[in-house]
Formats: structure tokens, C-alpha cells, sequence
DNA sequence: ACGCTCACG
DNA sequence: GACGTACGTGAGCGTA
């Protein structure tokens, strides 16, 4: 039966991974019905296979085939070179459990189906093209991959199956400029940003093609390298001489392995229908099953309409606090663990005496694997006591013990191949963190809802189960009361905190069995996985580490605020010619409306006058009284907000203040800071700024800040196509100037530091979505001039105001707007009529740019513990577009480094900008130093 | 609880 | 033609 292989057979060699990430990305995120497994990638890869098998005919049609996928993520390559690949995004989640499937479908097609681990598929590839043509046989390789051009001619050819385009010889040199032959010499100059492959700096495949045809190889190149004209272009190859054989080595493929199998074992042979219909039918697949079972003509089988999984749906199963159990023993937890074990994931909800999750102590855990199946397990709830009111400070009964529970569930919480499911899981994550259990992997419904709703509605548990469940969870405050009588969690009876606990965790399942498939339907996986999820665990490792503030440093200051304030006060009164609150904005209006008589008072919409700052700035220019007003509240904000608040945050065990960040706050991919906010501490103006020298440095350490250099502006440069402001930032020249110098004609050496001043307000006012009323109001001019202003820079910048007009529109037409990473912004306004229009306009038009710029961020915080892993070194705070280190003083620069290069690469791979990223850097023992 | 004011990007 | 208007946040205070 089998024929050895040679002259007149034809190998064709299928790249099976590169069919897979075609398949997935091509089709919607389809799931089998009977059991929601993600199956789109499968899809896809059996109608490519199907597609495949129905075009093998004709004078280049195959005698043997195989499809050859990659095994393992670690190969020779890495072990010479660990940054090899080093940028792949990880696999998205729902592609990782079709991997498998796809070997089974090549097997059920009766196609030889190759993998070796620790090599590449193109190594597999290479040595079998390698073989065949050796045989005397012809080889088509089907893939498009770049990398495997260098194996083309004698025979070998490659087929691009998207294109259905052959790649020969020409082709090759088309692509790359030389020979198949010197293809290897190109990459290695040229290096590759998919694989990470280094190469030379600054070199791309075209000159690369030039040197390697003028020295004829890569070795004589770089042997006479010395003789290169260009200056630039000679040191470049003789600096980088070692980076360059190292490229040479990884972009090589190794054509000579060592095979189990042969080339006889790839012939052709037809499927067996009954296993190949058998997998169709398991998979569900039912427009597929049906065009192969006519193809082979045999009856299609019979694919049953899903009964729909045991798992109820979500509004079938009532919520009943009476069926929820309460754990007290080691016994019925070990029954608990069990059913998690078999689930492979599982609701969590921590309960703790408070929220500060720094403080608070660890009351009880809730668990869920079903709908309605939940339980509670009292870890430390007190006593009641009859006798005295605030109950009593024994242990109540029937609770097992703290630390068996946490041993035993340790384990499950760090399984990896167990999911925890949370709303909000940074909380619980950090107290269990404090317990000394690293909780892993994780799902958060708070941060599933947000990638998918933001704009919509807020994403806190009850708003989610109103929303989504219908039923409103049992509200806390009954159980813990407010104001001053409130009591902590452990004094709530068991019997109650096990109905509310457990619903909790309950309520929270339901969520993910919703959402879960939701995100790709909304098409948010990759936002969720990649921008949301990986930062809960590195904000709460930020939030628990904190930063030291100095308590004498605040104190003095708060000191001597006091005593200034206490002067203004004085002078205020006598102004006033009565004693009044100089706090409060009624009061201080009155006097000046009513009492003094000025001109130009508005009143707010509850009918007091209004003192905003820049109301009092103006009238400060004729009058005294406004102009200490504005003295005082500077000083009584920087008091109160600052010197004041945050000693009460500085914690009591570490002498560090630990905020807490929202993941899911700002509509825009912001983050937001609380408790205390460490986002709005004061520098604008030089007392305020005094505060940040508060935040220090451990002795023997150093504060490191590094912040993006106008990034919004790039950004905005980028997604607007403004080719003079991509210009600029390539140039390196003051951008405000540069606009400046556009808009009134004016020679950057001749620019003025007021004009200068004007063209940065419009700057900053075409990110907010400008408006004359506004420009004019910021810059106190005319409004009829600041008009005017707008209508010329949308004469000099033409792309800015179609960027404004195309994003409403797609707003008005799609209900959100998107950032560059795909982030979605609902936009719901968009179509209101009335004042509201305005503002959802000019939020529509902002959200792509400021969230890009979050996204931004967010990616280089996801990646920064990895990259400084080796350096003394911690991130501490984000200030939306600033990180801030706290850092060993003799690793400064690495750190500088290392980090820099993180932010500034953070957009790759996902998105290519064509504006480089800048961060300005700054170290000092303390925060002020820093900056 | 809500409005006003003001700190930051 | 009039309406209001820069975007995104959090905190402290006064006032109801």
C-alpha cells in the first residue's frame, strides 16, 4: 500500500498554529450549546482543514500531508536568548482549551498530526522539507510566516492559504531583497519585533538586503564591517556584532532533527467517517458536520438540541437564605473543597470587621460552586451577651478553628488549576495576602462588568445584582447599624451573617456564569485579560506596600497654617466689620454682594451667591477681602485635605500611608486613588507643592518618579492623524510652541511666553472637546476671540476636527467609543437632547484619548514586576500618567532604566503608535526631590 | 445627603 | 435661536 517517498511525490507541510490564531480571530467566540465550551478557534480550524482537503486536487495537489503545530511554550531558543518571543501576548483564555482540540480534529481528518516538544513547528518543518526535497519529492509549505522563507527553492515552495498565492524563489526575494539562501543573513540584521528578535539597531530589511548583496554574506559583512561608508551604519554592525550572531541563531531553523517518524508516515489517507463524523457531532458543529457528510456521502449524524446543561439558568434557581449552610467543622469544609475540586472553580467573598483592608481582620469566608449552593464558615464572630450591650469579647460557639480552616483551604486558594471567582477580589485578595496565602488564579465580576458597561451604570454588587439577577441583596446596614452604635462584623449572629455572607458569594457565581461568556459577545475578552484582570494583583501588592510619610514633617507644617489662618481670620473680620465663617462660601458671598456691594456676583442653582476661586480672583484685582479669602481656603484646604488627613492615614503598624485604588471607578480606564487619594496631592503652586516632601524614602532609599511626557497629546496626535504634531514630537520641539507658532505665525525664536500660554490652553482644550464659552472663560478673553482661535486651529489642523466629528458620530451611532486597545466607553447621552448633549459630546470625544493613556499606563504597571524582579526595588503609586518607585539608592539607574523602557514600550505589541513614547524621569529622598 | 469648592492629571 | 459648556477624579466642609 505505502509508496516511498520520492521523485513525483509532493509534501505538503500545514503551520497547524498559524491555521489556529486565523481561525480564532476570524470567527465570533462561538461555544458548544450543550456545556458552553469556547469552540469558535476548533470552527474554524476544521472548515480551513475541510477547505484544505476539497482544493487537494489538480497538478500541485498533495501525496502526503501533515499539519505541524508547536509544543511548548520553552524552546532551544530561549535557553540562548530568555527575551526570545518575550512580547507574545499571552494566549486569550477561551483559545487555551481548543488547543487540544485541534489535534484531535487533524486526527479525525486522518491527517498526520506532528509535534515535538521543546522545538518550534517551523523546525519540524524545515527538517522535513529538508528530508523530502533530499528525496528527490517537492515540498509546499502552507503558511504565510516570514520566517520560513529561508527553506524556499529546489523544490520548495510556500503556499499563502489566505491569499492562495504561491511563494517561490522570486517571491522570496521580493519579500526580503536577496536569495532564500541569505534570508537568515537579512532577519539576523534586520531583527524581528514579533519574536523579539534584536538584529541590529536601526537596520531594517532593506538595508539589510543592501549590505548582505554588497558583502555577498553575513559573515563577510560582518568581518569587513570596517569598510562600511556610512559611519553610523559601520559602528552600528560593530558594536552589535554578538547581538547579531545571536539573531542569526534564533532565526535559524533547524533543519536537521532527529524524527520518530518518517515521510512514508505522512501519505495520504483518506478519513474515516465514522470517527471523523463522531468528533463533528461531539463538537456540535452542525453546518460543517453536515456539508463533509455530504462530501463523503454518508448520513449526517444526528446532533441533538442541547438540553441545556445541568447548571440551571441563572433566574431558575430562586435565592433562599434557609438553603445555605453554615460550616463549623473540618468535616462538612472537607465535603465543600471536595465540590470545588470536582468544579475546578469557586465563588469567594471574604467578611472583616472594616474596609480599610489594611486593618480589617479576617471574620468568616463564604463559598459557591452552584447557584444557591453556598455556604458560610464563622471564623471569629463574639459572643452575644445578655448583660452587656456591646456583646462580649468571648469567641461565640459552633465556628471551627481560624487556622485549620485557612490550612486547609490554602491550598485550593493557590491551586492554579482552580479559578477563584470574586467581586472585587483586590479585597480579598489583600486579606487573604496578609494570611500569607497568595490567592490564584482569579475571575472578578466588578472588573467583567466594567470592561463591558462602563458609562452604563456603576459596578458594585447590588447595582450587578439588581441589573442582572433581579433580587436585591439583603442589605448590610440592619445587621451593622449606623453612626455611632454601629457594630463590626464579628458581632453579627452567625445565623444572620451566614444569610447575608453566603448570598453574597451566591450572587456573585450567578454574575460570572452571565458574564463570562458575555465578554466575547461584547468583544472585551482581551480588554478584561489583559488590562483589567492582571492589575489586581499588582495594585494590591502596591497598596499593601505603601508609602512612608514623615508625621513631624506634616505636623509643623500643619502648625504653621494654623497661625497664618488664624491671622487671615482676624484681618477678615475686621474687613467684615463682624465676625462671620470664613469657610463657608454663603457667608463669605453675602459679605461681598449683599454687605461690600460688588459688582458681578452670580448665584449657584440653590439661590446662595457662588465664590468660586476665579470669581475672586477677579474681583482680588480691585478689592483686599476677596484676595484673602482666596489666601485663607488655600491654606484651609492644604490643612485640612493634606497636612491634617493624612497623618490620620499613616498606619500605625508600618509608619507607611497604603490608598486604595479603584480598578473600576473612572469611566475612562482611570484609575482613582482613596482613602486617602494620593492622586491629588499638591504641586502647582510652591507651598502646596511643600507637602509632597512628606513622602520620603527609607533611609538608604530613594524615590523614583517617571512620568510620561505629554502622552495625550501624542495620543492625540496619533489617532487624529496630525502629521505636524507627529512631526514635532519627533523633533523633539515644544509642542505648545510648535502650535503656537502654527496657529499665529509666529517664529518659535520670536515666541512669547504669553502666546505660548494661549495655544496651550487650546491644546488642552481640544482633548476636553473645546468650546469658545470655555476657551474663553480659561483664558479670560473675549468669547468672540476665542472663537476665533478654535476656527484657526481647525484651519491649521484639519485632522482634529474630523477626529471630534467622527468620534460623535460613532458614539450616536454604536452608543460608546473605543480606545486604541479596544476598551469600550459607553456613551448613553450621546443622543440626549437639551445641555446634556454638550457634555456627553465632549466626553465622547475625550474618552478615546484619556483612556487610551489609562490603557497605556496600565499595561506597563501590568508588566513592571516582572521587569524589576531582580532590582531592590518597588513600585509604590500611579498618578495616571506617572509611576512612582521607591527604590535602594545604588540601584537608581537600573531602576531609571529598566523602567523607562517599560513605559515606553508599553503600547507594544497590540498597537504600533506613530508617536514615540517620552518619560522624563526624577529621584530625591523624597517626593518633591522627585518630581 | 447634597452642594460647593478645590486638589490632581 | 437658545441653552449652557472645557475632560476625568476624591475629599472636606457647610447646610439642609
Amino acid at each position: 500500500m505505502t509508496t516511498k517517498f520520492g521523485k513525483g511525490c509532493h509534501l505538503h507541510l500545514i503551520d497547524g498554529s498559524a491555521f489556529i490564531f486565523r481561525a480564532y480571530h476570524a470567527l465570533p467566540p462561538l461555544t458548544r450549546k450543550s456545556d458552553g465550551l469556547p469552540v469558535g478557534a476548533v470552527s474554524g480550524f476544521v472548515n480551513m482543514l475541510q477547505r484544505y482537503v476539497e482544493g487537494n486536487t489538480g497538478p500541485d495537489a498533495a501525496t502526503h500531508v501533515a499539519v505541524i503545530f508547536d509544543k511548548g511554550s520553552h524552546t532551544f531558543r530561549n535557553d540562548l536568548y530568555d527575551q526570545y518571543k518575550a512580547n507574545r501576548e499571552a494566549m486569550p483564555e477561551d483559545l487555551r482549551p481548543q488547543i487540544p482540540l485541534t489535534r484531535t480534529a487533524t486526527k479525525a481528518f486522518n491527517i498526520a498530526c506532528e509535534e515535538i516538544e521543546g522545538f518550534e513547528a517551523d523546525d519540524i518543518i524545515a527538517t522535513l522539507s529538508h528530508q523530502a526535497r533530499d528525496a528527490g519529492g517537492r515540498v509546499t509549505i502552507v503558511s504565510s510566516d516570514k520566517d520560513l522563507m529561508q527553506l524556499v527553492g529546489d523544490g520548495v515552495e510556500m503556499l499563502d492559504p489566505m491569499k492562495n498565492k504561491r511563494i517561490d524563489r522570486d517571491g522570496v526575494a521580493e519579500k526580503f531583497g536577496v536569495g532564500p539562501d541569505r534570508v537568515v543573513d537579512v532577519q539576523a540584521l534586520a531583527g524581528d519585533s514579533v519574536d523579539n528578535v534584536p538584529g541590529a539597531p536601526g537596520i531594517g530589511i532593506k538595508t539589510a538586503a543592501l549590505l548582505i548583496n554588497e558583502y555577498g554574506d553575513l559573515e563577510s559583512l560582518l568581518d569587513r564591517a570596517g569598510e562600511i561608508k556610512q559611519p553610523k551604519r559601520r559602528q552600528t554592525l560593530i558594536d552589535h556584532r554578538a547581538q547579531i550572531e545571536l539573531s542569526k541563531t534564533l532565526v535559524q531553523l533547524d533543519c536537521a532533527m532527529d524524527l520518530p517518524f518518517g515521510l512514508d508516515d505522512l501519505e495520504i489517507r483518506d478519513a474515516d467517517p465514522d470517527v471523523l463524523m463522531g468528533f463533528l457531532a461531539e463538537m456540535e458543529f452542525r453546518t460543517v458536520t453536515k456539508r463533509i457528510a455530504e462530501k463523503l456521502g454518508v448520513a449526517p449524524p444526528v446532533i441533538e438540541a442541547a438540553p441545556v446543561a445541568e447548571v440551571a439558568a441563572p433566574e431558575a434557581v430562586p435565592f433562599d437564605p434557609e438553603k445555605y449552610e453554615c460550616v463549623a467543622d473540618a468535616a462538612a469544609l472537607d465535603v465543600w473543597i471536595t465540590r470545588i475540586r470536582e468544579r475546578g472553580y469557586v465563588a469567594i467573598d471574604t467578611e472583616t470587621t472594616g474596609l480599610n483592608e489594611m486593618i480589617a481582620d479576617l471574620v468568616g469566608i463564604s463559598l459557591c460552586v452552584e447557584p444557591g449552593q453556598a455556604c458560610y464558615i464563622p471564623l471569629t464572630h463574639k459572643a452575644a451577651s445578655s448583660d452587656d450591650l456591646f456583646g462580649s469579647d468571648d469567641i461565640a460557639a459552633g465556628q471551627m478553628d481560624f487556622e485549620t480552616c485557612l490550612a486547609m483551604l490554602k491550598p485550593v486558594l493557590q491551586d492554579p488549576a482552580i479559578l477563584k471567582i470574586g467581586q472585587n477580589m483586590k479585597y480579598d485578595a489583600k486579606i487573604f495576602a496578609r494570611l500569607d496565602i497568595a490567592v490564584a488564579p482569579i475571575d472578578d465580576t466588578m472588573l467583567m462588568s466594567y470592561a463591558m458597561n462602563a458609562g452604563l451604570h456603576n459596578h458594585g454588587m447590588d447595582t450587578l445584582s439588581d441589573r442582572y439577577l433581579a433580587h436585591t441583596p439583603i442589605p448590610i446596614k440592619p445587621l451593622l447599624g449606623t453612626g455611632k452604635s454601629a457594630i463590626t462584623f464579628d458581632r453579627v449572629p452567625i445565623e444572620k451573617a451566614v444569610a447575608y455572607a453566603a448570598e453574597d458569594a451566591d450572587i456573585t457565581l450567578r454574575l460570572w456564569q452571565q458574564f463570562k461568556p458575555q465578554l466575547h459577545v461584547k468583544r472585551v475578552t482581551t480588554v478584561y485579560e489583559t488590562l483589567e484582570r492582571p492589575l489586581v494583583p499588582v495594585l494590591a501588592q502596591m497598596e499593601r506596600h505603601g508609602i512612608k510619610v514623615d508625621r513631624d514633617t506634616l505636623s509643623r507644617m500643619s502648625n504653621a497654617f494654623a497661625q497664618k489662618m488664624a491671622g487671615l481670620e482676624a484681618e477678615l473680620h475686621e474687613m467684615a466689620e463682624r465676625p462671620f465663617n470664613v469657610q463657608s462660601p454663603a457667608q463669605v458671598g453675602e459679605i461681598m454682594f449683599d454687605q461690600m456691594g460688588f459688582e458681578g456676583g452670580k448665584k449657584t442653582k440653590t439661590g446662595q451667591w457662588s465664590t468660586p476661586a476665579d470669581v475672586l480672583e477677579d474681583l482680588a484685582t480691585e478689592h483686599d477681602f476677596p484676595a484673602r479669602v482666596l489666601d485663607y481656603r488655600q491654606l484651609q484646604k492644604l490643612k485640612s485635605t493634606y497636612t491634617d488627613a493624612l497623618q490620620e492615614h499613616i498606619n500605625a503598624e508600618t509608619g507607611r500611608v497604603h490608598t486604595s485604588y479603584s480598578i473600576a471607578g473612572a469611566n475612562t480606564g482611570r484609575l482613582a486613588s482613596t482613602d486617602p487619594n494620593l492622586q491629588n496631592i499638591p504641586i502647582r503652586t510652591e507651598e502646596g507643592r511643600r507637602i509632597r516632601e512628606a513622602f520620603v524614602a527609607e533611609p538608604g532609599k530613594v524615590i523614583v518618579a517617571l512620568d510620561y511626557s505629554q502622552i495625550e497629546l501624542r495620543i492625540l496626535a496619533h489617532i487624529a492623524g496630525i502629521d505636524a504634531l507627529k512631526q514635532a514630537f519627533l523633533d523633539g520641539i515644544d509642542i505648545h510652541a510648535m502650535t503656537a507658532s502654527e496657529m499665529f505665525d509666529v517664529p518659535l525664536d520670536e515666541m512669547t511666553p504669553e502666546v505660548r500660554r494661549q495655544a496651550k490652553a487650546i491644546n488642552f482644550g481640544v482633548i476636553y472637546g473645546i468650546s469658545g464659552f470655555g476657551l474663553a472663560r480659561n483664558l479670560r478673553i473675549p468669547r468672540g476671540e476665542a472663537q476665533g482661535f478654535i476656527d484657526r486651529y481647525f484651519e491649521r489642523f484639519p485632522g482634529i476636527r474630523k477626529y471630534m466629528d467622527d468620534t460623535v458620530g460613532f458614539a450616536k451611532e454604536h452608543g460608546y467609543v473605543q480606545t486604541l486597545f479596544g476598551r469600550k466607553i459607553n456613551t448613553p447621552e450621546i443622543n440626549a437632547k437639551g445641555p446634556h448633549a454638550g457634555f456627553a459630546k465632549r466626553a465622547a470625544i475625550n474618552a478615546p484619548i484619556q483612556g487610551t493613556a489609562a490603557d497605556v499606563i496600565r499595561r506597563a504597571m501590568v508588566r513592571m514586576p516582572a521587569a524589576i524582579d531582580t532590582l531592590p526595588a518597588k513600585m509604590l503609586l500611579q498618578v495616571h500618567d506617572e509611576l512612582i518607585f521607591e527604590v535602594e539608592a545604588a540601584a537608581v539607574d537600573d531602576l531609571i532604566g529598566i523602567a523607562r523602557d517599560v513605559m515606553e514600550n508599553a503600547s507594544d505589541p497590540a498597537v504600533k503608535l506613530d508617536v514615540k513614547l517620552a518619560v522624563d524621569a526624577g529621584q530625591g529622598a523624597n517626593w518633591a526631590e522627585a518630581h
